[in-house]
DNA sequence: AACTAAACATACTAACCAGTATGTTTGCAT
DNA sequence: ATGCAAACATACTGGTTAGTATGTTTAGTT
């Protein structure tokens, strides 16, 4: 996840190459330490870039914060988030399973540090409208990814008739995020717990 | 909700009254803006108070932080989430109705800026020892309040005997968590929404 | 080789930050 | 009323911040 969607680095000019290595470095700490209290400076220590370049590159802070949104959040979300729900047999099973790998096989994700976008969303979705909006269109977006597929899952008759796809993908959106966010408090072990519980809620819908 | 738990304010000592208006003044910016981004001098602006007296009644921020969330939030969150769930007859109808309470009759909360809670969480259970273990207790207790009710409740038939009491508080809370968080993006019909599945959800447990 | 714009690098600034040093006022016991 | 500690008030400091001003290097074109 979170893997290059641009041109390989063989195949892009030196400006392309340090563009990128600024969104990425500014994304591990952001991750980490949150946007606010990630400084320019930060971003820039132990690294060849020199401010100069950062701000030949980017206006301010906030345009490189919504490069970063959108060219290393989004695809990387996309791949793992929304790809793996297009075109399914089975919704209730593929969202289980797309909910299994996003938690347990995405090396990048730390417990401790929850995921990027709930947190981004949670410091800067009420102080920022460009932020908002940018964030607005990934959640969106999966959330109508699992809709359709739950959507199909009616048609297909293996989801139940009486099951709302819209209302079904907002409380299972709600859920994954809640979960990030205690785990910051609870570490891995609610996790678990909380597999084991969607895949409870899920088969209910059949 | 988040109402004085200390005694009132005429049986105050002047120097109680100014820490608990430092508290309260922080615990208001600190919602809309957090922890890290919320100044001291913010909170001294258009206030009678001063540097000194901040500094006299809290050794340093974080302390201060600290206090809040023991003094404010813990007993403004204990009314609100855990006592209307002590003794209860039917866990599924009032963890509900707890839920409802919460979304949609405490004044002080801002679709826009989500739970303090949660927010709290999110920027600072990563960050800070001290901060992790004060929030946790905020809620381990409410899981354990939600835990409780529904273990009284397969006690007494009305939850089937199969539901995991801690494995479904724990996924109950995330589903809040969750919605809070999404709620600053998506706002009021969110909140709507989920009551309604989480409505279906707790009914399939009976 | 010469020219030029892109892509940087360095040094600085004004505002802000948590915290401190040092002073003054207030309330209360004697 | 006086003494004295609690409860402030004011002025400052050293470090950090986003952003700027200005200079230098690099790469591609002719």
């Amino acid at each position: 996840m979170f893997a290059l969607h641009t041109r390989q680095y063989l195949l892009m000019t030196k400006a392309e190459t340090t563009r990128l290595g600024i969104l990425q470095k500014a994304f591990g700490l952001i991750y980490r330490n949150g946007y606010q209290a990630t400084s320019i400076d930060d971003i820039l220590v132990d690294s060849p870039v020199t401010k100069g370049a950062f701000f030949y590159h980017f206006k301010n802070k906030e345009e490189m914060g919504l490069a970063m949104i959108q060219e290393i959040m989004y695809p990387g979300m996309y791949d793992v988030m929304i790809k793996p729900l297009a075109g399914s047999a089975n919704p209730v099973q593929e969202i289980h399973l797309m909910m299994t790998n996003l938690f347990l096989k995405v090396p990048f994700f730390e417990v401790k540090y929850g995921c990027p976008a709930v947190n981004l969303i949670d410091e800067m979705a009420p102080l920022n409208a460009a932020f908002h909006k940018a964030l607005g269109k990934l959640i969106t977006e999966w959330q109508q990814a699992m809709e359709t597929s739950l959507g199909n899952g009616k048609a297909a008759g293996i989801v139940r008739a009486d099951v709302d796809p819209k209302q079904v993908s907002c409380f299972i959106a709600a859920g994954y995020s809640g979960i990030r966010n205690m785990g910051k408090l609870l570490g891995t072990p609610c996790y678990t717990s909380y597999l084991h519980e969607l895949k409870n809620y899920l088969t209910r819908l059949q």
